[in-house]
DNA sequence: CTATTTGGTTATCAAATGATAATAAAATGA
DNA sequence: TCATTTTATTATCATTTGATAACCAAATAG
C-alpha cells in the first residue's frame, strides 16, 4: 500500500469525523453563547485550569481576541480567572459552577449520542475500535 | 470496556484529528477565497458535479447563503454552473480548469505534509493503519 | 539597572457569516 | 387544473469573527 492511496483514504476518514461530529455536538450549546465561545468553553473544561495564551495558541484566535471572548463568557459567569503566584502576569481561568455544568450537560448530551451510535457494538468490537484509535493517535493524529 | 471509557477516548481522538487537519490543511488556500469558500470548492472537487442544494446540505450552510457563495466562485472563475437535462429547476456544478489547478494545488501541498507525517511508518504499519481507518469509519464514523 | 520579552487588555475596523423575507420558475400531486 | 413542494435567487440586516495598533505591567536577560 502506497501513501497515495492511503492519503486517499485519509481525506474521506477526515471528512467523515468532522461531519460525525458535526452531528453529535449539533444544538449542545445554548443559544447565548458562539460557536467561538462554545470551543473555548470546551477546551478550558478538558484542560483546566488554563492560562489565556495557552487558549489563544490552541484554539488559533489571537491573544486581542481572545481575550474579549474569555471577558464575554466571564460577565456571563461561566468562566472565572484566578491568580498564579508564581508569575503574576499570568491568571488561570477555569469553568465556574454555572460553567461547569452547561458543559457537563453538552458532553452528557454527545454521551448519549454517541452510545446510540455504538449500540449494536459487540464487546469484541469494541476493544478493537479501542485498539483502532489508539494506533491511529499515536501513528497518524499525533500532535506537533 | 465500557462506552463511557471508550467515549474518553473518542473525545480525545476527534480533537487531534481536528488539530492534525488543521495544521495539514494551515495556508494551503489562496488568500482571497475565505475558509467557508474554501471548504464549498473542496466539497465540490471530490463529489462534482453536484448541485446547489447538496452543498448546502452537506456543508450545513443555508441555500441563499450557499447561493450567494457560489456566485462569488463563479465570479472568481472557479467554479461554473450547468443545466440538467431532467429537471431544469436544478443546476449542476462543476470546477472550472482554474479552480481544478487551484484545488489540485491544496491536495498536493496537503498531500506532501501527509506523506512526511507518514515518512517513518514501516509498510506493514501501514497495512495496519488502513485496516484501522476502514473500521473506524464503518463502525463509528460512519455518515447517518 | 536598563532593555527586551512575555502575557494580557482595550479600542477600533473591516470582512465574513448567519438569518430571514420575499420572489420566481419548474415539478409534482390531488 | 390548481395547490403544493422543490430548487434557487436577490436583498437586507445583525452578529460574529479576524486583524491591527496602542498600551501596560511584570518578568527576565544583558
Amino acid at each position: 500500500m502506497d501513501t497515495a492511496a492511503l492519503f486517499q483514504q485519509f481525506v474521506a476518514f477526515t471528512t467523515a469525523v468532522h461531519e460525525v461530529t458535526h452531528e453529535l455536538t449539533k444544538d449542545v450549546k445554548p443559544d447565548d453563547i458562539t460557536p467561538v465561545q462554545y470551543g473555548i468553553l470546551e477546551y478550558i473544561a478538558v484542560s483546566q485550569p488554563v492560562t489565556l495564551s495557552q487558549i489563544s495558541d490552541c484554539k488559533h484566535i489571537s491573544m486581542p481576541n481572545t481575550s474579549r471572548e474569555l471577558k464575554k463568557l466571564t460577565e456571563k459567569q461561566l468562566c472565572e480567572k484566578f491568580e498564579v503566584a508564581e508569575d503574576r502576569r499570568k491568571q488561570l481561568i477555569r469553568l465556574t459552577p454555572a460553567g461547569q455544568s452547561m458543559m457537563d450537560n453538552a458532553f452528557q448530551q454527545i454521551g448519549e449520542r454517541f452510545k446510540e451510535r455504538m449500540k449494536d457494538i459487540s464487546p469484541e468490537e469494541l476493544a478493537s475500535i479501542e485498539e483502532a484509535l489508539i494506533l491511529l493517535q499515536s501513528k497518524v493524529f499525533y500532535e506537533q
